[in-house]
DNA sequence: AGTGCGACCCGAACGC
DNA sequence: TGCGTTCGGGTCGCAC
């Protein structure tokens, strides 16, 4: 499950493989990954070039001369660079062939990733950008802005740290350690919390997930035969999949259970 | 507006 | 051993 630590990581080595190169061609095996329409996909990006790569929460961007794709990993996106004589593996959707006969290879075992392509002066008002929140990190990202965003929810804190509006960025896994940091219930009422509890958040999120972001992300060992990375942060998780297993702080075992029929791990002695 | 839930997928885990 | 069933997970769209 890529999450923002995951997606950094991948844009950052991306970046060094695949910019300033021609595109020469493009090849979908399974066309409802693409949003946009599927003709205008190729046309617009063949002999095109992807000249930088940047990121809002989860999103990719790939920036062309005069377009952004936007790509969203969901749950099983990859990428993989390969040479073009390479045949083309199970799961992977779309190739994209530059000039000196590299791919680059979107792999997707579930089909739940999206592609979109849109131009440039699009990229404010398209939906899935548009509506992103602040991000750990982001000096705007405060108790007082958590505050509000909180005042009227009555779900879990553990539901609503899940929505990219609010935070943009925390998935499934950094939510249950930043809930764990900061010492709060995930079954909590959002609109409950005070705002020593929102400033823990605020610092567990942006220590978190820079932490995450330097090891390399969580979940990404598969990337590691094609792009030279490894995901770290797994050695540090303090509660996610640790069900069963003596808490870090009071040795009670950690419990899992679902809310809003995500997997949640918490100690319920150190989690008021 | 906030909330709840099905749909999208398919490999892995599970049950018998 | 093998077959059928269930589960999971980010986001969107729809119903209430």
């Amino acid at each position: 499950m890529p999450e923002i630590a995951e997606v950094e990581t991948v844009r950052n080595t991306l970046k060094t493989r695949i910019l300033n190169k021609k595109i020469t061609n493009i090849d979908i095996f399974y066309e409802p990954i693409i949003e946009s329409n599927i003709k205008d996909f190729k046309k617009d990006l063949i002999n095109k070039s992807f000249i930088d790569i940047k990121r809002k929460g989860k999103w990719l961007i790939f920036e062309t001369e005069d377009r952004y794709l936007l790509s969203h990993l969901r749950m099983e996106g990859k990428f993989f660079i390969k040479d073009k004589s390479e045949e083309k593996a199970k799961h992977e959707h779309i190739i994209f062939t530059f000039e000196d006969n590299s791919t680059l290879r979107y792999h997707d075992t579930r089909k739940f990733g999206r592609m979109n392509l849109i131009k440039k002066e699009e990229l404010e008002t398209t939906p899935s950008i548009a509506k992103q929140g602040l991000e750990p990190g982001d000096k705007n990202l405060t108790s007082e802005y958590l505050l509000a965003k909180f005042k009227d929810k009555k779900l879990p804190i553990k539901t609503v740290l899940l929505d990219q509006t609010i935070i943009s960025g925390l998935g499934n896994i950094y939510v249950n350690e930043v809930m764990f940091y900061a010492h709060i219930n995930p079954l909590r009422e959002a609109r409950s919390l005070t705002k020593e509890e929102c400033d823990l958040i605020v610092k567990g999120s942006n220590e978190i997930i820079k932490e995450a972001i330097k090891m390399g992300g969580t979940t990404i060992k598969s990337y590691t035969s094609s792009l030279g990375v490894t995901g770290r942060f797994q050695q540090k998780l303090k509660v996610h999949k640790k069900e069963g297993e003596p808490c870090s702080i009071c040795g009670k075992p950690i419990k899992n259970i679902k809310i809003g029929g995500r997997s949640t791990y918490y100690c319920e002695n150190c989690q008021k």
